[in-house]
DNA sequence: CTCAGTTTGTTCTCCTGTTCACAAACTCCT
DNA sequence: AGGAGTTTGTGAACAGGAGAACAAACTGAG
């Protein structure tokens, strides 16, 4: 009845009150806890500020926005890092995490494409109070080089390459019009960089062991529009003029 | 062997080539499939403007980058808009698809905070293009008040509430700093708002009815960081002076 | 008309992720 | 010290999505 393949790690759990380092998971975190990590990460650090040493798995769950067993779960997949009957410490949860994301040390990124979004993206103060520091901003347009944001001045694609190599990026983002998207992608990629964010409206297509996340503002904006569609049709009622006419529905 | 349950929709089919219309779905489109059906959209657009006419699965998933299966499973959840044999059509599997998200009329939008982020959203040329209508900016700071972006002058809070009930706004974007993000979205759910698209690193509460949506460009970066992290590890040649000194793992 | 080739729509199986529920482990009070 | 109260960590059921495989439906040639 009590576990019964209790040694599902390899390891015999030590005790976990040693204190010199608890256990190395290394291997197989879901892939939609990893994407969770970075949520929890950010609630820590606002009950850090906030000047709180320990919280129990309900309280993260409720500043991180999710349900507390779920991040129970998640945890464990890191280790265990929590004290029953008493529940996490702040700052030492908080640095495991960080740890484990890989923002304890700084990671170089170059941002490709200075339009508006690479312009607000090189000033977003998110990425450099976690461990990204922006080391190049490149555009294709001659006009734009030499401009200076945020103290960084924009560079030509000509310096991919010597750039990616000097600092040892292996982060790029690519904030470009579409059409550019995929050269940039290949020149980036050849240039050594492994992971890239893109935020170009195209499907990118990479060789294998290099990552790519999307991020589509206007895909998005759709998923809401379906949801708020659907409301309308289920409610009928408080339905301004927006709305009328929108199926055969009314004159069949 | 051949279908226990055939009558799984309830409909008796209708031959499916009558065409005044073909299924009212109405009812439960799985999240995931949701989610990809602008990519769908945005994907035919583009064979649409190439001039292609028919396109089988197999092409479309390519263009939109996933597995055929998938795609012929999610167009299903909307109705049978394929022929087999042949394969779809391009322009009207656009316009059913686009019916069913709900671009096919206009979404006013409002954008609240006007830095840097809000600045590229406003601009961004791929709302208009699909049925969304920015119709106010708004910002706190009197210095931003009456800025001209794109054709639109920044407003100030106080217009927020009379703006959504005027242009019969459903639709919120939220792009101002972190600690700004509760109250505006508060007093956008007041004024009438039942979706959100919120840009704020910030977890956002809302009533039951209110979607929200978030994007957090600082969450995507991490998440690249953790698997660029696990292949550093996993390959420990050709890493760079970067990643020297990760975890306690050399000198113990 | 018949038959081979093509492509969709759907079913079935597998896998990942979520949630529940509870034993183990810790604290605090008496 | 002992017992009541908390809270974590995790096994196990459950739900949902992904992919393979196949029958149904269409086209076109002979």
């Amino acid at each position: 009845m009590t576990s019964p393949r209790s040694a599902r790690t390899g390891a015999p759990d030590q005790g976990a009150a040693g204190g010199t380092y608890a256990k190395p998971p290394e291997r197989g975190i879901p892939e939609a806890t990893v994407a969770r990590l970075p949520v929890y990460l950010r609630a820590l650090v606002g009950l850090s500020e906030r000047g709180t040493g320990t919280c129990s798995s309900g309280e993260l769950a409720a500043a991180a926005g999710v349900n507390s067993a779920k991040l129970r779960k998640d945890l464990s997949y890191l280790g265990s890092y929590g004290t029953r009957g008493v529940g996490y410490d702040v700052e030492y949860l908080r640095y495991q995490i960080a740890r484990e994301i890989g923002v304890t040390h700084d990671w170089p990124v170059v941002i490709v494409g200075i339009g508006n979004l690479g312009h607000a993206l090189a000033n977003y103060s998110g990425f450099s109070s976690r461990g990204f520091r922006i080391v190049a901003l490149l555009d294709a347009d001659p006009q734009r080089q030499g401009e200076d944001v945020d103290g960084l001045g924009v560079r030509a694609f000509e310096e991919m390459e010597a750039l990616v190599e000097q600092h040892g990026v292996a982060i790029g983002v690519i904030a470009t019009p579409a059409p550019a998207a995929q050269g940039v992608c290949d020149r980036l990629v050849a240039a050594g960089v492994t992971s890239i964010l893109n935020f170009a409206p195209v499907v990118l297509s990479v060789p294998d062991g290099v990552d790519v996340r999307k991020v589509d503002l206007s895909i998005e904006l759709q998923i809401l529009a379906y949801h708020e569609q659907r409301k309308s049709l289920a409610a009928p009622d408080r339905v301004p003029e927006r709305l009328v006419r929108l199926d055969g529905a009314v004159g069949a």
